[in-house]
DNA sequence: GTCTATACATCGATAGAC
DNA sequence: GTCTATCGATGTATAGAC
């Protein structure tokens, strides 16, 4: 098989195991059986379970972090940007499904590697959290919304909607919720999410 | 040594260890060095692995969950009963600094604790989350709020407050925050979450 | 109850043939 | 590049003396 071919084959078979157990629960066998290769030739490839860890979460916390900054609004009207950023981040989410578990993993580990694929962001610029602190202040200066600290509402606007997937299984047992994750689920969500932010912030 | 006494030593070495490392990553006999005594006497106290984490979590949610249910503000006024609310529950999370990160491992196992101790708390009417429910529904009646979405706002009013704690090591790294836990930065977000909340959701 | 010593399983990683 | 076989380390758990 060709060498590209097969390194990606087990990329993603780690990505599976690795969100399902994380790093410590992850068993190498397990991963080259996914992969349908053996464990031999997952050390060829990847010289080591950890080096073969940092490979899988890079990949997917920089497709994450791309796609949800290529996908913020460029409208100006700041009332409209927040409203399609909540309605993009949530979908974001929704679409890589088996990112929620993960990113629970890596802030369990100290976020060093959402650490690094920010930072490098910001020096190419394309950093969504900075992207939005600008809005902000753009939007203050504007008069449009309140002098709110741009920091803590950034804060509050991934808090909202990234933490109810999180919580998920917690909260659909607690209030029988079918499937927080449904459509019609969501779009109240980020209805209710928008209205409530919308109302706190802008100027009367 | 008193049965009762080395039991509590056990338990509080495996919170340390366990918080730290989650359940696949902290050792039987790290956690015996941390507790002073050797692997034997602990399979001694609890059969295995497996019982001993379900035991030290178990008392670290209701420890939490009471802890949050017995803070909660008793004033009638919707507006104090929310600034309180933000308060007491932030300075929980700060009180147990090893709960976030244990919040998390809990998660990642789909929550199964946290939930029993959740519905055991519901049976007996000491649930924070019903309680809060109630008292937006009340508020919605009395029309001092917007008819708003009570489990929504909920979940809203959660994930601001914890959702930080969470996330603390990156935000810290990126937004050059020396510490997200002392008391001005948590006296600060507390004032703007609820600014943001109230005047989001204030019938005018 | 508490210890030492060890059984037994499993893991990550490598050697070496092809 | 890919495999089988296996090493060496480490983990949980227990046996048995005290």
């Amino acid at each position: 098989m060709a060498k590209k071919n097969i390194e990606e084959q087990i990329i993603k078979a780690a990505a599976t195991i690795f969100v399902k157990k994380g790093m410590d629960g992850a068993r190498m066998q397990e991963i080259a059986a996914e992969a349908g290769i053996n464990q031999a030739l997952l050390h060829y490839y990847f010289r080591s379970k950890e080096k073969l860890f940092d490979a899988v979460f890079s990949e997917i916390i920089n497709n994450f972090l791309k796609s949800v900054f290529s996908s913020i609004s460029e409208k100006d009207n700041f009332k409209e940007f927040l409203y399609d950023f909540i309605v993009s981040y949530s979908q974001n989410i929704t679409e890589h499904a088996e990112l929620t578990k993960f990113i629970l993993w890596e802030f369990q580990r100290g976020g060093k590697l959402m650490i690094k694929s920010l930072r490098e962001a910001q020096l190419n610029g394309d950093s969504a959290p900075d992207f939005i602190i600008r809005k902000i202040e753009q939007a203050k200066k504007e008069g449009v919304i309140r002098p709110i600290d741009a920091q803590n509402f950034l804060l509050t606007l991934l808090s909202t909607v990234l933490y109810p997937f999180i919580a998920r299984p917690i909260f659909e047992n607690i209030f029988q919720i079918p499937d927080m994750t449904d459509a019609a689920f969501i779009d109240k969500r980020n209805q209710e999410v928008f209205d409530l932010l919308w109302s706190g912030i802008k100027q009367n």
